[in-house]
DNA sequence: TTATTACGTTCAGAACTCTGAACTTTAAGT
DNA sequence: ACTTAAAGTTCAGAGTTCTGAACGTAATAA
């Protein structure tokens, strides 16, 4: 089968996450048939609309997704895409996280 | 005629570059007449293809150009602290910052 | 074996995107 | 006023997205 940058990405960031395809189908407003043909099916050309939710699911930027090249994620958003990864971790982790940041700012931050 | 959040973001920053809509459409591989629809109809549902052109070309991400909502909702209030002090550190800071949460991320999701 | 359950795969077709070409408007020049 | 050109607007229809429902497969249990 035809297989995507795009495809294998979200296969990749599912199966991470341990979701079947009904259960990523749900969380984005979309059917599981449809997730399905996006993996392993070319070539896809979702709706702007559908590739933002599957991005904010995963835990991935939409340009991070569609960029076949891989990217230098600068500025805005790498930000975006550090920030939306900061949000899905529980929340002893984004504890950690934040001491150990101040700690960091103290020294470095100008 | 329908004023959308997507349409009106498009022709602001358009304007502000002083693309004409045949000009917007070249650098995107688009159509003038679709460039229009954007702007102009509603609900426009434009594939990820197109709307991740259009926001490179005007110089924004993807997420942005989407959103509906401000672009970061905040569910705790020590996560917004937090990412305000993260966003005014230096870029060099930042993604030091980063690469060490990614590291964090691989023991930790699930 | 025969359920049952969970997951993945296939496909017809309604609904929609996006284009090309024609058309309208606006503005500048003579 | 008339001409020309540049920008915007409209629309039919070819081609694509996306869904719902049916089907296939594999694992577990009685």
């Amino acid at each position: 089968m035809a297989e995507t940058s795009l495809g294998a990405k979200i296969r990749k960031l599912r199966e991470k996450k341990q979701y079947t395809l009904e259960k990523l189908a749900d969380l984005t407003s979309s059917s599981k048939s449809y997730i399905w043909e996006l993996e392993n099916k070319a070539p896809p050309r979702p709706s702007a609309e559908k590739i933002s939710k599957i991005a904010e699911k995963l835990g991935v930027t939409v340009e991070y997704l569609l960029d076949d090249q891989a990217i230098i994620t600068v500025g805005d958003a790498a930000d975006a895409r550090f920030y939306r990864k900061y949000q899905q971790m529980n929340d002893k982790t984004k504890a950690k996280i934040r001491s150990f940041v101040d700690l960091w700012d103290e020294d470095d931050d100008g």
